[in-house]
DNA sequence: TGTACATCAGTGAACGCGCGTTCACTGATGTAC
DNA sequence: TGTACATCAGTGAACGCGCGTTCACTGATGTAC
C-alpha cells in the first residue's frame, strides 16, 4: 500500500509533469530487484493518481518500462562522463569507468536488471546506434581505444560481457564469497585489455 | 490454452509420478525466456491436472521452481561430464566445458535464466557446497586446476563471470552483432586463464 | 471367501483479490466575441 | 467588461478475467478380520 501523498492537479500546459511523476514512481517500484512485475495499477497507486491516468501518457506498461530504462541509461552515461573527467591517464580512466559501471549495477540492482537483463520492448527495426544502452557501450569502446587497445570494438565486447557477468552474478548469487569488486574488475580488465601483452 | 492430453490416475504407490509430471510441465512453460511468470494454475493446466493437485507435491510455486532448477543443474553437470570424457588434453577439456556451458545457456535460455539470473528460493543458512549450481562451479574449478592454473578458484570466479556475461547478454541483446560464440569463448578464456602469461 | 474399512490419488466448486481496460464524466482555466 | 465555449488534466465506476487458496468430496485399490 505505498500511496504517494495526495497530488494536486498540474497547471495548464504542464500536463507532461505527470509523465515524469509516473516514470519516477515506476522507477521507485523497480528499484527492488525482487519486486513483483510492474503493474499499471501499482504504478498509479505509487504515483498517487487514478489508474486510468497512466493511459494519458503511456500506451501500456512496456512503453513505461522503456521510458524508465531510458532515464537510467542517461543517468549511467552521465555518471561515466563524470568519472572520466576526474581521471587523467587513459588506462586509469578506462578502468575507473568499468568500476563505475559495476558499482552502478550493484547499487541500483533493480534498474540494472531492467536495463540489461531482458530484451527491452524496442521496435524490431531499430538500428544498433539507437538501441537502448548504445551510448554506454560507445563510451566503453572509446575509452578502450584511447587506452591504446588495437582492437577496441572486439575488446569492448569482451569487457562488457565480463563486467555484466560480474554484476549479474553478484545480484543473483549474493551469498557466494566473491572477491572484492575493485580487485575483480582490475584483474579482469587487466587480462582482457589488448590481449594483455605484458602491458600490466 | 496449452492443455495436456487427459491423464489417467497413477496406480497406488506411484503418486510421486505426478510430481515428475508437474516439474516437466513447469519446465516446459519456463523454456521460453519471455514467458509470463509461472502460475500454479498454468502449471496444473499444462500438466493436465486440477489446480489443487499441485499442492499434493509442492507447498508453493517457489519450491516448484527450485525443483525445476535442480533438475537442470543436474542436466548441465552431466553434460559437462560427457564433454570432459570426450576430450583428452586438460586445457582443451576445460575450454570445451566452457563452450558447452554457454551452448547450454543459449539453447535453454528460459532455464538458464531460472538457474542463474535470480536468487533461487533456498533457505538462507544453506552452506555454499549445497547451494544450487555448486556442482557446476566445482567442475569448472577442477577443470581449471587440471589445466595447470596456479589459482584455480580465483580464475574460476573470473571465468564463470565471463561466461555468464557472454550468455546473459546474448539473451538480453539478441540483436547486437556478437562475434561467433566459439571464438568469443576461446578468446576470453585464453586471456583469463593463469594470467595469460604467454601460455597461448 | 466375503465384507467392512482405510488409504491413496486426486477432483470441483467456491471465495475474495488485483489486474487491464472501457466509458462517461468533472471541474478548473484559458479564449473568442 | 461579461459570458459562452473549448480545452486541459485528470477521475470513478464498472466489466470480465486469471489468480492462489479453502474445503468437502470421489472413487479405485489395498488390508484386516
Amino acid at each position: 500500500m505505498e500511496m504517494a501523498t495526495a497530488r494536486q492537479r498540474n497547471p495548464r500546459g504542464q500536463g507532461d509533469r505527470l509523465r515524469d511523476d509516473i516514470i519516477e514512481a515506476a522507477s521507485r517500484l523497480l528499484a527492488d530487484p525482487d519486486a513483483p512485475p510492474l503493474s499499471l495499477r501499482g504504478v498509479a497507486r505509487a504515483a498517487g493518481v487514478a489508474a486510468t491516468s497512466v493511459y494519458l501518457h503511456f500506451a501500456d506498461i512496456d512503453s513505461l518500462v522503456l521510458a524508465v530504462a531510458d532515464r537510467h541509461f542517461s543517468e549511467l552515461a552521465k555518471l561515466l562522463d563524470d568519472v572520466a573527467d576526474e581521471t587523467a591517464a587513459p588506462r586509469d580512466r578506462m578502468l575507473a569507468g568499468c568500476l563505475a559501471y559495476c558499482e552502478f549495477g550493484l547499487k541500483q540492482q533493480g534498474h540494472y536488471k531492467i536495463m540489461f537483463e531482458n530484451p527491452l520492448p524496442v521496435p524490431p527495426d531499430t538500428p544498433q546506434e539507437q538501441a537502448p544502452g548504445w551510448s554506454v557501450f560507445k563510451r566503453l569502446v572509446d575509452a578502450i581505444a584511447e587506452a591504446g587497445d588495437r582492437d577496441a570494438p572486439g575488446t569492448a565486447e569482451l569487457i562488457w560481457q565480463q563486467l555484466h557477468g560480474i554484476v549479474s552474478l553478484r545480484i543473483s548469487r549474493p551469498r557466494f564469497p566473491w572477491k572484492p569488486l575493485a580487485e575483480t574488475v582490475a584483474d579482469a580488465v587487466g587480462h582482457l585489455l589488448d590481449g594483455n601483452r605484458g602491458l600490466k
